[in-house]
DNA sequence: AACCATACGGACCATCGGTCCGCTTAGCAA
DNA sequence: TTGCTAAGCGGACCGATGGTCCGTATGGTT
């Protein structure tokens, strides 16, 4: 076997320090004042388990996210348009933006812990490169976008943690309102967005 | 009077503590591994000083990009063609994206510094909000654009720090490269970049 | 029951931003 | 030049924080 089972008290502390950590994330009004001592506190267990189990604060961090954001990721990996493969190109491209700032809107606490995390940016996180590869890939099946690297970047950074942050919580703006800017805002970088058949590219 | 003049060593050591923290930022690979006792050794002065003159870490990072962008703000609040105000609206709005990206690969250090200040989020920082009504004002001016702030939001975060930073060390692109790309994504957004008399509203 | 790998937990450590306060000195006035 | 004082200096010190270490406890297995 490649790995024993996990023991039982592990398991149960693992799972009260997600739940501890997610709550007091939730509730906290910035990331950094949560402290990895407050989340061994309120999950009832010892410093030295939180580590262990996660190796470092990005870690747990990092392990939250994950678990929030699976169903989104098989979403767009293999589910039914709007997000999934089979979508239109143009679409998707509307669909996986939409779904990046909707996820961001209901987990900004966490989104903006691991993009704010300390030891490097959030480029190097590895969920940032698959966001990232995905629109990429998706942009340069539209015909008029001859390199989807730069735009895919650019468009991404529009719905970063801290922007959506700043826009709901110091300019009182809606998510209702932040989507229907977005979506705006992605439909003049992409030509045609109308759907019909003209396109804004002479030849 | 409104206030004493500064005194004959306040005034050295202020300018040493300045370009001490400056090399030091411009040397280390990241903001972080530089410590204000880094900066105090290195100026030649007491801990206490530093603190004095600039308050904290943040104000000390501030007072080194203010002197940093200082002719940049001028150029756009009083300059001539392409980035003070008599600029035509559009040619405007790529020429400041342009400089932003420009200062920021040339200040690369700086800018990260300042955007990843623990306290608070970029958004937060008074040139942030300068930079942004400015082009909020700019691309009001273009008949097609009736709300220029998401637009605004989301083109300057295409300049963001920690991207660029990440597109030119990681990603090992060119500034030159990273120019033109910005250049054609401003263009996608904008529209009739062309500069035909033509533009996208009817009436 | 006995054994031991796994896991626990909290004392401990290093570092960092920031404060405090006794000492020094620049600048001015006589 | 001398003397005075406010402004400035600097580094010991502090509290908080992420992260480590290791003696102890316990789940699982034979």
């Amino acid at each position: 076997m490649v790995q024993r089972k996990e023991r039982a008290d592990a398991l149960r502390n693992r799972q009260a320090v997600l739940a501890a950590a997610d709550g007091l994330f939730a509730r906290s009004p910035s990331p950094r004042s949560v402290s990895m001592d407050d989340v061994a506190a309120a999950a009832g267990v010892g410093k030295g388990t939180l580590f262990r189990r996660f190796g470092d604060r990005t870690g747990l961090i990092r392990a939250l996210y994950e678990a929030r954001i699976q169903p989104l990721r098989d979403a767009v990996e293999s589910g039914p348009p709007p997000l999934g493969p089979s979508t239109q190109p143009h679409d998707r491209v509307e669909g996986l933006l939409d779904a990046a700032l909707g996820f961001k809107l209901d987990n900004r606490h966490l989104a903006l812990a691991l993009e704010e995390v300390g030891s490097g940016s959030p480029y190097q996180a590895a969920h940032y490169t698959w966001w990232h590869r995905t629109l990429q890939e998706t942009l340069e099946r539209i015909p008029s976008v001859a390199d989807g690297e730069f735009i895919a970047h650019a468009l991404l950074a529009a719905t970063r943690a801290d922007l959506v942050e700043h826009l709901a919580g110091q300019e009182h703006m809606t998510a209702e309102r932040m989507r229907s800017e977005l979506a705006a805002y992605v439909s003049r970088v992409l030509p045609s967005a109308s759907g019909s058949g003209k396109n804004g590219e002479s030849s």
